[in-house]
DNA sequence: CTTAGGG
DNA sequence: CCCTAAG
């Protein structure tokens, strides 16, 4: 892995002076600036932080806890999982092929949207092969097939994810065992009776206690950073790597179906118990909904059938022009509160499908349709983690981001020849659904439960939008949460270990900065759980021009806050240092083209504040304290730049200015 | 869309 | 962080 190190002769050149890397430059002058998009990204870097958690996941998943030895084992031991991991990649059947092109894929620089997916995956494969009861149980309700309705169906599927409930994973559930038990019958086998399947979930018995739920954004200094992993996030619009490494990809390609809240009171029997975790989640859930996670699906993903692809898949390649259009976006989301959690899709030509149903009965007569899910995709989920964190600890955040998706109120959205399949009292010989769709024109999609949501998700408006949009989308995003400052054990910090995870935290949105100044303590990192996040829908406006202006009032929640750590402050000066006040959009594009959840505006802020924290005595200052050193700059800084747009402007300049001047 | 500022 | 006026 080859990075670029920012020479501190870089900064260095701006002298405490700060000369300007140059002068201001007249808009007009500034050309395209759809120019300065990143270019590919480095290869060789992918491999790291996701094999990582992929290989813990997997080990997890496949073999329990036990698998991963003793929870202090360290690097040593992921590295031995990680391969063994790939291995069975190798081996595996197409969607494990799919998996591994994921992980490796080079494009992914967000490695750990993948995880989920893989978690999922295994999971329901686990479910699928493995649970000789779950298939007998199916093919036991063969009868009555044709007659269930689709919220019929979707209680199914509901019954199968519930099963993954926040509680029993929570609540320490997530041992092997607990996870094993935890998928039993993954196969669904439709029958009028849904509930039934509902029922057939067994209480979990732990002893253990649900983690504590930490607040989090304590996102101390990173420590142990390699200088590998230093790559700045000032990097000037470095050639690859660095700042190319973060193209953020999508956050803004969603694509979301609507949420079709199920009509039928059938759903309301599945939904999940209103315990606290669940609240919880859904409160998560909720918060989240907005920034949604592009999820990061690759072309094979979206490569739904022709009638559902829509334009905003289109986007995956407005990369520069996305950030430009950010802020738009974040509203058009506000307004679409529904999302698609997952995607499945059957038949796909790619063969990448996440979900297979299977049909048989090739005669009416036999009016029974047994369907398979063989596995769904997370789309993205980001996996913050202190590099000092546990495997006990990665383990436990992976999991939840997982069990948060699945206990969070999901919501099954059927898809029939590429047409979401709506009416939910309709049978499925009614829906057009028989047994020579179940291969290739039936689809299912996981999506959050939008009851946090009802005025909008029931909105007319959003269901004629809807209609049109079967794209099915993401979730996942990271919201800080738990920290668990005593990570006493082990650290997964060391060089294997480190190196991924540290990259983790740049790929991700999360920003990237990196600052050497800032390893003081080490063990300040903070652990940041894993929270999907409804994917939000970009595409309503145009879709549903009519009624546009008809859109409920309540719409935009709150961007959830996220403290500037010290590193994105170190990285917001150099930027400034070296811009200049004024410049914010250049700013983000040089020091955090990464963190898609900066905006320039959020920048042009925060530096407002730093001016502000500079100016106050210590004892006045709140949050996570800054540098002192750092504040000293931000004063020069802003100094600097005052006068150098005083000079700019000679509309009454000082006297000694003028003189100086000419 | 960006900036600049007030809230 | 949000919202807006301006450009």
């Amino acid at each position: 892995m080859v990075f670029q190190k920012r020479s501190s002769s870089e900064m260095e050149s701006c002298g405490g002076g700060q000369v300007a890397e140059m002068p201001r430059v007249p808009k007009s002058a500034r050309g395209k600036r759809s120019v300065r998009k990143k270019e590919a990204q480095n290869p060789g870097q992918t491999m790291c932080a996701f094999d990582l958690l992929a290989t813990v996941a997997g080990k997890l998943l496949d073999e329990g806890e036990g698998s991963l030895g003793n929870m202090s084992t360290g690097a040593p031991a992921l590295a031995a999982c990680a391969k063994d991991v790939r291995v069975k990649q190798e081996q595996c059947d197409e969607e494990m092929k799919h998996f591994k092109h994921e992980v490796t894929d080079q494009d992914s620089c967000n490695e750990s949207a993948i995880l989920p997916h893989i978690v999922f995956q295994r999971l329901v494969s686990h479910a699928r092969n493995e649970d000789p009861k779950a298939k007998s149980e199916a093919q036991d309700k063969e009868s009555s097939m044709i007659s269930c309705t689709k919220a019929d169906l979707g209680c199914n599927f509901r019954a199968i994810a519930d099963r993954w409930s926040p509680e029993s994973v929570e609540s320490g559930a997530f041992t092997g065992d607990a996870v094993a038990s935890l998928m039993p019958t993954a196969t669904a086998g439709f029958h009028k009776n849904a509930p039934d399947m509902y029922n057939l979930l067994d209480p979990m018995d732990v002893d253990v206690k649900p983690p504590p739920l930490v607040s989090s954004d304590s996102t101390g200094e990173m420590p142990l950073y390699d200088d590998k992993i230093r790559r700045s996030i000032s990097l000037p619009r470095g050639p690859k790597g660095v700042a190319g490494y973060a193209v953020d990809r999508d956050d803004d390609d969603d694509k979301s179906s609507g949420c079709t809240h199920p009509s039928t009171t059938t759903n309301r029997d599945f939904r999940p118990n209103c315990t606290a975790e669940h609240s919880r989640v859904r409160k998560l859930l909720t918060c989240k909904y907005r920034k949604v996670a592009p999820a990061r699906m690759h072309k094979s993903d979206l490569s739904y059938s022709d009638v559902e692809r829509k334009p905003s898949f289109r986007n995956k390649k407005m990369h520069y022009t996305r950030q430009r259009t950010q802020r738009s976006t974040f509203k058009r989301r506000k307004l679409f509160d529904r999302h698609s959690v997952l995607a499945s899709e059957f038949g796909r030509a790619n063969g990448k499908g996440n979900t297979k149903v299977t049909g048989r009965n090739s005669h009416a007569a036999s009016l029974e349709v047994k369907l398979r899910i063989k596995s769904f995709k997370v789309p993205e989920l980001l996996v913050e983690i202190p590099e000092s964190a546990t495997v006990g600890s990665l383990k436990k955040n992976v999991l939840e981001a997982v069990t948060a998706i699945l206990g969070g109120g999901l919501r099954i959205g059927v898809l029939h020849h590429g047409k979401r399949v709506r009416d939910d009292s309709k049978t499925l010989m009614q829906a057009g659904i028989g047994q020579d769709d179940m291969l290739d024109n039936l689809g299912f999609s996981l999506e959050p439960n939008c009851t946090h949501n009802p005025s909008q998700v029931q909105a007319p408006e959003d269901i004629s939008f809807l209609e049109t949009i079967d794209t099915t989308e993401p979730l996942a995003r990271i919201a800080p949460a738990d920290s668990s400052s005593k990570h006493g054990e082990v650290d997964v910090s060391q060089e294997l270990a480190l190196t991924p995870l540290a990259m983790n935290y740049q790929g991700s949105d999360h920003d990237s900065v990196h600052s050497p100044g800032g390893v003081s303590s080490p063990d300040k990192v903070s652990t940041r759980a894993l929270v999907p996040v409804p994917p939000a829908d970009a595409n309503a406006g145009a879709l549903v021009p009519v009624n546009k202006s008809k859109r409920s009032p309540e719409q935009g929640q709150r961007r959830i806050r996220r403290p500037f750590s010290v590193a994105e402050v170190e990285a917001l000066v150099l930027a400034v240092e070296k811009l200049g006040t004024g410049r914010w959009r250049d700013v983000k594009l040089r020091a955090f083209d990464n963190a898609k959840h900066r905006t320039y505006v959020d920048l042009k802020d925060k530096w407002k504040t730093l001016v502000h924290t500079a100016s106050i005595s210590p004892q006045q200052r709140r949050g996570e304290p800054v540098p002192q050193e750092l504040l000293d700059r931000v004063l020069a800084a802003q100094a600097y730049w005052s006068q150098q747009q005083a000079k700019l402007q000679p509309k009454t300049p000082p006297l000694a200015e003028a003189r100086l001047l000419t």
